[in-house]
DNA sequence: TGACTTTCTATGTCTAGACTTATTGCTGTT
DNA sequence: AACAGCAATAAGTCTAGACATAGAAAGTCA
């Protein structure tokens, strides 16, 4: 994290305003050196101090307005990144063998809850598909989907059997956006079979909705096996 | 989302690379023409196409290598962005009035599951902090926090009951790094008193902990009432 | 006093050109 | 066939300069 002597300019420019702030030189609220006194300061072009101050106000330490300047956050509302991870590497990384077993795949009308989380009408006719994926052998997380046909007609073709939703979605349907929401929930019967877990435990559950131009791809919940952990960073 | 006709050009460009991925007329692996050339076919400069690209290869979307040229992801594992709220605000920002309340403030020994969050030597004194969150009343959130004194010798002086722990540290204590991570658990004893819930009942845990140069600053874990939604997106 | 206009400044963005550097793929040697 | 050395290439980065534009501050008029 520490930008060390053979870093970009921009870096080093960043890491400098950072401490600045860390250590206290720079109180919040203070208005900072406009880019061409920093500019100066550093011995760079106003372009570079540019990059490493948008990289400081991307992170929420800065705030900066046209003719105003740049001043230090008063209440830095930090953003933290976390991927969205591929079942089968993620299941990999921690040096299980991967599986995976499709419960169920058809065509349904569209329930309430998925509707209002995709926008799509009431009566649209989409794929239901349920799968459990598996660490050697252990039920790791329990896969509920739908898939909207309409913006993404491959689907019909597609054998989750062999390739997981997961990845079959990630290398036919690039998305635009995607939403991401993360919930407890105690597990219901179906969950507790699923999973092998008994009734009520607490299950971190992750929706997510993903959209391309031509409307949402998908929707997934994904209710993870006790003890599952969701890292972000930053 | 879509970058609109007055966007910047560096936007309208990533806008364009975006669709042509998504709408498949570049596909997964391909090696797409150099910045020289789409700098020339986007009748911009080449900083210009490099910024557009490096977005998206933050994204996840692309894979650039030097010498070797941009690649689609193959399989693009995409990042999504959270904002690290600010409890008070969260609940202002639902509408409901605000209030907190301090169940214990004391130095004690750390205990090791936190030593081994902050890598802190076992034996350390930290002061240890409990309070609840609420809104309109009704329990929001249920703190339970360790601050390390040595990184952070004002927190003596530190009223919690007047502002609560989250904003003093926001506005006292800019960190440089910060670990969240995601769980859930059943509401043991504690858990379920001070969140007002039943016993066994679901609940989404975050655990944050948060660095500066000096090292490790706190380390808390948030249980959040039943029914709580941490969102995120792109 | 308040509402409107103008001026001016700091950031936002772009450009053309230059230099740096990781990698690749070739070449000639063992 | 294996390997070492070398040149070409595409991204990574920086610079100096320019123009655009939001919005604060000052000035103007009713």
């Amino acid at each position: 994290m520490t930008a060390g002597p053979t870093a970009p300019k921009a870096q080093l420019i960043a890491a400098e305003v950072r401490r600045r702030i860390v250590e206290r030189e720079w109180l919040q609220g203070d208005r900072i050196p406009d880019e061409a006194d920093l500019a100066v300061e550093f011995g760079a072009a106003r372009a570079t101090v540019n990059k490493a101050l948008q990289l400081l106000a991307d992170e929420g330490l800065l705030d900066r307005k046209r003719r105003a300047g740049t001043r230090i956050a008063v209440n830095p509302v930090r953003k933290a990144t976390f991927s969205i991870p591929i079942v089968r590497e993620q299941i990999e990384a921690e040096g299980m063998a991967y599986s995976h077993r499709v419960i169920a795949q058809r065509d349904s009308p569209i329930p309430g809850d998925v509707a209002a989380r995709t926008g799509l009408p009431e009566g649209s006719l989409l794929t239901h598909l349920r799968a459990v994926h598996y660490g050697d052998g252990k039920p790791f997380q329990f896969e509920d989907r739908w898939i909207n046909r309409t913006a993404l007609p491959q689907v019909a073709g597609a054998d989750f059997r062999a390739l997981n939703a997961n990845e079959w979605l990630v290398q036919n349907a690039p998305y635009l956006h995607a939403d991401v929401e993360f919930s407890a929930a105690n597990a219901d019967a179906r969950d507790a079979r699923m999973l092998q877990v008994r009734r009520g435990q607490a299950l971190l559950i992750l929706h997510r909705t993903t959209w391309n131009d031509l409307g949402p791809i998908t929707t997934v919940r994904l209710a993870c096996h006790p003890g599952y952990v969701m890292s972000a960073a930053s």
